[in-house]
This record gives structure tokens, sequence and C-alpha cells, in this order.
DNA sequence: CTTGAAATCCCTCTTTCGGGTGAGCGCCGA
DNA sequence: TCGGCGCTCACCCGAAAGAGGGATTTCAAG
């Protein structure tokens, strides 16, 4: 029934260990190949260009170069390529923009582990993968209110713990119009105030601790 | 030279990747041998109770019973235990956390992975094994101001985006008495309001994102 | 016993936040 | 063409936050 074709697998994730895990997980399936590793989203690019896999494992949350950026530019060079994401679940935001990026599966670290084979053999019939658990958080970002860019960019700094007077001078406008941002920000994350904002964007993946 | 003596280990995750990945290191050592797994600290406590393994390596930040509390519980039901923490990067407080729950090493899974193997045999040793890296933030962390237990309830508070009224009440003390433990906070954490002060906390592991 | 740190409370003063309300401009899709 | 949305700015005002001061008790360590 099924035909013997090599499947090729590119690996990538800044930990040694999950790569290592990857790599006993795959390697149980006779037809599945594991071609290459890469430890950043740079690697994972040029390590695509250079390997073209049928199947590239992608952890979003990397140094030198975010996985969803990474997934990006490997569309960009091979518009056939299928991208399975593997994280820790970042929240609805990361989600959704490794999807729109172009990413074909995702998968939790959490999960089983008995779902990335399947996982990988659904992207090779060119079909979707995406779980229950992640399908829910998506439809509650769709329905949700998401931010704008401008209105990321404020939560940006409003994790650093900037006041909107240095927040309007970051931005070059008007400390009155950073107040309207701020005001529309709440109301869009139905938040209290401020403190109470950044950890909920930070829950939900709209943005980021800054490394260290 | 070396006596062939088995060395039981036991491996606490909640990640399956990550579990199977150090399954497959330590595969390689022909004198280890995993006798067990657990994916949260409940499961820790109860599977080095019933096996008592040479080692255990534990993540911190798990589900249902945090790594660092079942570290403190088997060191307690075993005060022999030796306990190799894995662990992303935290922040100084965890690690400082870890080590004084009883942890006799840190790991980071950030690392080449080459480290697995010396850690345990150094443990075997009855030696401890902190990376260069991870010494330094405990350095930075000892030199440093470390909140009081009041102040890193306040801290959990400010997370939620909590008002020094509603601290106050949740605390059961006055809102003049929040103001001089937040002042203090911001004084130790080195910020300028308790936004910052939130982030602060979160990147150097003072307290954590409440769950989902 | 003395010292010190932690926790509690109090007062004043200035700045910042956040709510309410309104308005002009540009762009895009219906 | 028109409405909606994003971005911009404005004014008012009450509440909250933060920067200054001090003060007390408790408790453990030196």
């Amino acid at each position: 029934m099924s035909i013997e074709i090599s499947i090729s697998i590119l690996i990538t994730d800044d930990h040694f260990v999950v790569r290592e895990g990857l790599r006993s997980i795959l390697r149980r399936e006779p037809d599945f190949t594991v071609v290459g590793e890469a430890a950043n989203g740079l690697e994972a690019v040029t390590a695509h260009a250079r390997l073209r896999p049928d199947v590239t494992i992608m952890d979003l949350r990397m140094p030198v170069c975010g996985g969803v950026e990474a997934i990006r530019r490997i569309r960009a060079a091979d518009p056939a390529a299928r991208i399975l994401v593997l994280s820790n679940f970042e929240g609805d935001e990361d989600i959704h923009a490794a999807l729109s990026a172009g990413a074909m599966g995702y998968l939790l670290k959490h999960s089983s582990g008995d779902q990335v084979t399947p996982a990988i053999r659904s992207l090779m019939l060119g079909k979707r993968w995406i779980p229950q658990e992640v399908a829910g958080h998506l439809a509650s970002r769709e329905r949700g209110e998401i931010l704008s860019d401008r209105e990321r960019e404020i939560v940006r700094l409003l994790v650093l713990g900037e006041a909107n007077k240095q927040i309007a001078s970051a931005l070059g406008i008007t400390e009155q119009t950073v107040k309207s941002h701020v005001k529309n920000i709440l109301a869009k994350l139905q938040v209290r105030d401020r403190t109470e904002a950044v950890t909920v964007a930070l829950r939900r993946g709209i943005v980021h601790l800054p490394e260290v």
C-alpha cells in the first residue's frame, strides 16, 4: 500500500536535548531521514536552502533570528516548503504569526510525542496539522481584538517600564497620543492598567521579554 | 580503574521530547540506566521514593508542582539524593532557589549536551556541577539585594496588575504599608516604576507568569 | 544587650495615569 | 462615495503612584 520513499527532515531548535529527542523519535520511522540540524533561525534558512528537506521542524523563540522570521524567509525562497512548528505554548499571537508566515503545522512540546510522526506524514500529504488546543487559541484570537502595529510598538515600550512622556519622545509623538493608544490597548486587552497590560501581552505572545 | 557499577537515573521533565532526548544521550553510557520518568514535580517525588535513583535530572518550571518544591521534598525524604537541575535559564532567583533547596548541579538546556554525562559523574563523586555562566549569575545575585518574603508576595500581586489599594486589602494591611514595600522593591530592583519592576522580576525569575 | 533587618503604619507633595469627550486626517474597502 | 479604522492631538479631572520625610514593633543574630 504505502510506497517506500524516504522523507528528509531538517530539525531546528536551539536546545541540544530537544534536537536529540527529535532525532530519537524520528529514528523509529524507517522512511524518515534527518538530513540536518540548525540551532537558530539563520542556520535554518541556510540549511534549508542547501538541503531542501521535505519537512522542516521549527522551534519559535530562538536567538539570532526568531522562528517566525525564519519561516518567512524559507517560504520566500521555497514556497513549497513544509514547515512544522514545534513550540512551547507561546500564546495566540505566536501561533497566528507562525501560521500566517507559512507554517503548515503546529505542535506543542507538551504533547505526548506520538504526534510528531503523524504530523509530518500529514504535511507530506499536503494537509495542515493543527491540534485542537492550538486551534482553540487561534479562534480566540480571530474573534478577538488584536493590537495595531503602533499599539504593539507602544506595548513594547510599556514592557520596558517607560512613562507615557518617554514613550512619546521615543516615538516622536505627543504624550496625548500615547495616552490615547494606551487607553485603546487597555480596552482591547481588557485590563485595568499598564502593568496588567504588560503581563497579558507577554502571556498572549504579543511581545516578549527582552533578552537578558 | 573504573569499577563497573550501574548508575540509575530518574528523568523529570514535562516535555516528552526532552525526556526522549535525555534517554538518547544517557543510552550512550553503558553504566547509565534510566529507571524512570516523571512529567511533573509530584510524579518526581513519588517516583524518587519508589525508585531511589542514584541521580535525578530535574526540570524547573513544571505544572502541578514546581521543580524547586519537588527538590525540597525529595531531599527531605532522602537527604542523600543527588539532583541535577536541567533548565532553561530562568534567572538568578531560580538558580539560587534550586541550589538552596538541595540540588547538587545546574545545567542549562542551551548547553552543548556533552555536559550531561560529566555532570552526572561529578554528582556521583559527591561533587557539585555548576557551569561558569550559571555561577556568574549566582554571584551577581549573592552580592545583590534580594527581596524579602513579603516583598516577593507584593511583586506577585504587581504582576496581576493589582493597585496598591487592592494589594492592601488582599494582604490585610494598609495601603501605606504597600506603598512602603513597593518603594523598597523599586529601590532594590533599581527600576523606576512598578511596570518595569514586573518585567525585571520576571526576567530574574523572582516570580513567574501565572499559568494561562 | 545591642544592632539590624523586616514589617507595619503615618504625613505631605508632585507627577503620572486613566476616564471621559471630542476632533481632524488619510486610507481602504463596501 | 461613504463609513470605518488607524493615528494623531487636545482639554479636564479625579484617582493612583512615587518621592520625600519619620515612626513603631518584633525577632533573630551578633
